[in-house]
DNA sequence: GTCTATATGTTGATAGAC
DNA sequence: GTCTATCAACATATAGAC
């Protein structure tokens, strides 16, 4: 449960084979049990989601759902950081290169959508956290330092004269990855139409050339 | 409670007169006190705002507002119905007017953003339907059909040759109006380091040109 | 119009037999 | 490890006294 990507191990992700038989009705690893959580978290709405309707989900009745995990909340807690760790691992890995500022910030924005549409649900169970609990403010204290990080690459960028000056850096930082948050809204893998990579490609595109319409120059309204 | 600006009369907008006096403690008109629902749907969540919860935000008991509301989902009904149609008539506006479509485009994100923010709680409840019952599902559906409106509006810009055409126009749709739509996550009224008018004009702006960075010619990866 | 009291169902979580 | 049975708390909603 530690970091986003170490399976347990072996072939086992779902039930183990077909029908949930009585008395040894299904097996999970953490990591596909948990991936079956979120999926109902994110149907029904975490608050919303019962834990009975997570226990038939697993093909588990309640009691046996409880065997195995520890409640409603430590669900939520390491669905997000699993979002939170792939998050920051990739804004890491940005800042490690110390590459221009302007590359930085279009790294960051691909690399922000790469894992995004890679952790899918784990992302989107994240993004609509709105923080009752203790739970839920860690991570939102957590996210927040993870703006903090991206609106510091716009305004260095900025500074740099590489990128427009005339819009507040952390308005731009917050639209443009508000954009590329947007994607969870919308995205269903295994879509035909629309690739992943078209996707990503997009994303960055749009955010440093826009439209690209040839505009009349702008003043009042 | 048909369209979004029609105040019933009169001065009243909150509780008559600071505490709510027991035998006659508080008065609303419609719009009041659905405004102060509203808020505590998006504070909780609608699905984790009890009636009780509704009931002691507005001064009565649980058996008095349900006097005078009739129930939790007709309240929501209420809500996102007026952020549809305010939507739905800027849209309109917007395409009434036989502009160029980049300029009808433009007209689009700009009229949406103002909406956004001047109906931001019905706007933000809307958006934070994802669809079980009747109502929810209504209401998807009208929003659907409007970003089908949006989506048709960036076609034809690329249809005219006035934005670039190297991206799916409802790929563009959803990105450029999730960003729009990004602003109810961060955006509280009354702030005064961001104006309404700087973030409609970001958005804007953002979207017609981008972050205005001179690239490398980009190509693979 | 407002209240107290209650009907009826569901929630997260547990006890204990097998 | 899984089950049945049960818990206290809380949900939406209503009845009827005042």
């Amino acid at each position: 449960m530690s970091t986003a990507s170490d399976e347990k191990a072996g072939p086992v992700t779902g039930p183990t084979a077909g029908r949930p038989a009585r008395g040894r009705p299904a097996r999970y690893t953490k990591d596909g049990l948990l991936e079956l959580v979120v999926k109902v978290f994110n149907e029904r709405g975490y608050e919303a989601a019962s834990m009975e309707d997570l226990a038939k989900a697993s093909g588990f009745t309640k009691s046996t759902f409880y065997h195995h995990v520890s409640g409603k909340e430590e669900l939520l807690r390491m669905a997000v950081d699993r979002a939170l760790d792939a998050l920051s691992a990739a804004l890491d890995d940005t800042m490690a290169h110390r590459d221009q500022p302007v590359e930085q910030l279009e790294t960051a924005i691909r690399r922000t959508t790469e894992v995004l549409l890679a952790e899918l649900p784990y992302v989107t169970l994240l993004l609509r956290v709105r923080g009752n609990t203790t739970i839920e403010k860690d991570a939102l204290a957590r996210r927040r330092a993870i703006d903090a990080r991206l609106a510091a690459l716009v305004a260095a960028a900025v500074d740099a004269g590489q990128i427009r000056g005339d819009i507040d850096p952390r308005l731009v930082s917050r639209l443009l990855f508000g954009m590329v948050n947007s994607v969870t809204e919308w995205y269903r893998p295994g879509s035909r139409s629309t690739s992943q990579s078209a996707i990503v490609n997009a994303t960055v595109n749009l955010a440093m050339e826009g439209l690209g319409a040839r505009r009349a120059p702008e003043s009042a309204r």
